[in-house]
RNA sequence: UGGGGUGUAGCCAAGCGGUAAGGCAACGGGUUUUGAUCCCGUGAUACGCAGGUUCGAAUCCUGCCACCCCAGCCA
């Protein structure tokens, strides 16, 4: 059933299944997920994720979880701490194949001196700044290194002493000797290892240089018996680099390397350097700030892990650049949610209404389902009494055509309770309506089935205002206008100023009143609901939309305007 | 004007020489005490463009165009 919609494997697991029908690599799937622990990872990072270990999952191999810490100046444990929960929480699971890059410095090292023992790789004492400039650029050749032919003796002397510590940052590097007059700028004598005289968070002090990425990621693959090394698509033109170290030297394992596009989503920017931005320049309240791009600010925002998974499924794995659209998210949360979140009544921007036929102090308990097309999961009870509160935006006191929600004269369901009938409203001295007369119809209380023939347009959801909870709830939208932020270079002017709306008071059925972060709710009428831990210090719970139900009366109401507007 | 990639509907994406899957969006209709859900229906004479090969091409060949990536002692 749920094979039908299974695409079909896309490029990269069509060339695992002939790898593995030809016995390639005795048959076996090795994969890894590489990340390097400087920054939180992002629902970019969750791609490649699901590529790796789906693959590996697929085809009965294994994935591991390998940290690039090849670079001690911008990694921290906080970093490794926040990426290990959140694979967790994607669903996945690397068992013990937990792996550092780091923990492969000794053979690393082995293996430069090896590629010097080769004439492979020279100690080039060039600045930085010489060694820029004598790259070439893309058009022109690059020149030699005057270090470049010094005897291998010599190299192998200076590594040691770059190994001991002996010289200073900077100055000298080793590097691969391959062809600085390459068309790929990356065979001109990529450097391998630079000094940097600072502890590794793993290593601490053992260290004073540390291998590159090319050199430390091919090498990190090969050792650990990848077998097909995932990336992305900006490492296309590294291949013949990777495929190089492989070339010249003894590898117990040599892995394939292939390319897939990242994905990008519209309204969004994925960049760490600009994340970063955002939470320095203080647009967001943090990495797991709701509105932000993160798997941590997914998790609070109220997305599960399997509607990332399946939207990952849905976005496919190509070589062509893509930018996906929010509403394909949205839909595979909206999904999710619309099969597994119990109902519940909560009025976020309430309006007093009165219903004055009803008694004084009468209160009756309702049944309400706790959702409409799964009767298995029961029903609740919702009191109701003569003062209620319904949302303000279900009142208009004069409405557009179309609209069938209260109105002066007009009737309107409640939900789950009676058919009302607004008598009158009161404004205070501005104008503004602050109350909503009404009368009830006594006949017909829902599940009743008193007088079928009677029917009215709108249901509306209400909350006994005498039984209410209040509850602090925050509204998220895009945090970005433009469809394509980032390409300018003021971050800040495409963001979206109504991003986040925090409403202090809203008001819920007291079913709500006991919570537990994490849980979900669809608040009917509106959206989805996550319950956030961060309430710690007010007696209220904090609910965040996760997503607005889909809503065709904004939709008609958004092409009245237009309508109105252009001529 | 070096090298490496990519071009199928608004956004993704199948297709691999035999006459354009699917999803999301959009639009129309039905059910409905959530204007939700659910259900039904509608879209490319056409696959970046131009030639060519072939009985037959999105799929093969040639040329062109557009877009993306690369000159960190970052990953």
């Amino acid at each position: 059933m749920e094979q039908e919609r299974a695409p079909g494997p896309d490029f990269i697991r069509r060339i695992v299944i002939d790898d593995v029908a030809a016995g390639k690599h005795g048959g076996r799937v090795q994969t890894r997920f590489p990340p390097e622990p400087n920054g939180y990872l992002h629902i970019g990072h969750a791609k490649a994720i699901c590529i790796n270990f789906g693959i590996a999952a697929d085809f009965d191999g294994e994935c591991y979880l390998r940290f690039d810490d090849t670079n001690p100046l911008r990694e921290d444990v906080e970093y490794v701490e926040a990426i290990e929960r959140d694979v967790r929480w994607l669903g996945f699971d690397w068992d013990d194949r937990l792996a550092h890059a780091s923990d492969y410095f000794p053979q690393l090292h082995e293996f430069a001196i090896e590629l010097i023992r080769q004439g492979l790789a020279y100690v080039d004492h060039q600045s930085a700044e010489a060694i820029r400039t004598s790259r070439g650029t893309l058009t022109e050749a690059g020149t030699n290194s005057p270090y470049r032919d010094r005897p291998i003796d010599e190299n192998l002397e200076f590594f040691a002493a770059m190994t001991r510590g002996e010289f200073e940052e900077g100055e000298c590097v080793l590097r691969a000797k391959i062809d600085m007059a390459s068309p790929n700028v990356n065979l001109r004598d990529p450097v391998l290892y630079r000094i940097r005289k600072v502890a590794h968070q793993r290593t601490g002090d053992r260290w004073c240089i540390y291998p590159m990425y090319d050199f430390a990621h091919t090498l990190s693959d090969a050792v650990e018996g990848t077998t097909h090394s995932l990336c992305s698509l900006e490492f296309e033109d590294h291949r013949p680099l990777y495929d190089w170290f492989l070339e010249h030297l003894p590898v117990p394992h040599t892995p394939q390397q292939i390319e897939f596009s990242r994905f990008n989503l519209m309204f969004t920017v994925m960049s760490k350097r600009r994340l970063k931005q955002l939470v320095d320049d203080g647009h967001v309240e943090g990495w797991d700030d709701p509105r932000m791009p993160t798997l941590a600010a997914f998790r609070r925002r109220g997305y599960t892990p399997e509607s990332i998974r399946d939207f990952m499924g849905r976005i496919g794995v190509t070589k062509k650049d893509n930018v996906i659209e929010l509403g394909l998210l949205e839909n595979c949360i909206r999904e999710d949610l619309n099969e597994h979140a119990p109902r519940r009544l909560a009025v976020l921007k309430p309006l007093r209404l009165v219903i004055e036929n009803w008694p004084e102090d009468a209160e009756e308990w309702l049944e309400a389902a706790n959702h409409p097309n799964r009767p298995e999961l029961g029903t609740r009870k919702v009191p109701f009494s003569r003062e209620i509160l319904i949302e303000r935006d279900d009142f208009m006191e004069d409405p557009p055509r179309k609209f069938f929600r209260l109105k002066p004269g007009g009737e309107v369901r409640l939900r789950y309770a009676y058919i009302i009938k607004c008598e009158s409203v009161v404004k205070d001295e501005n104008g503004v309506v602050i109350e909503i007369r009404c009368s009830y119809d006594p006949a017909t209380r829902s599940g009743s089935g008193g007088d079928p023939g009677r029917k009215v347009k709108g249901t509306v959801h209400w909350v006994s205002a005498r039984h209410a909870v209040a509850a602090k709830v925050r509204l998220y939208d895009r945090l970005f206008m433009a469809p394509y932020p980032g390409s300018g270079t003021d971050l800040g002017a495409e963001l979206n100023p109504n991003s986040l709306e925090t409403l202090d008071a809203a008001m819920l059925e007291p079913s709500l009143a006991v919570t537990a972060p994490g849980e979900r709710f669809q608040f009917e009428r509106q959206g989805y609901f996550y319950v956030d831990g961060d309430g710690a210090g007010d007696a209220r719970p904090v609910f965040n939309r996760t997503v607005t139900l889909r809503d065709s009366w904004a939709k008609i109401e958004r092409q009245a305007m237009a309508g109105q507007s252009g001529r």
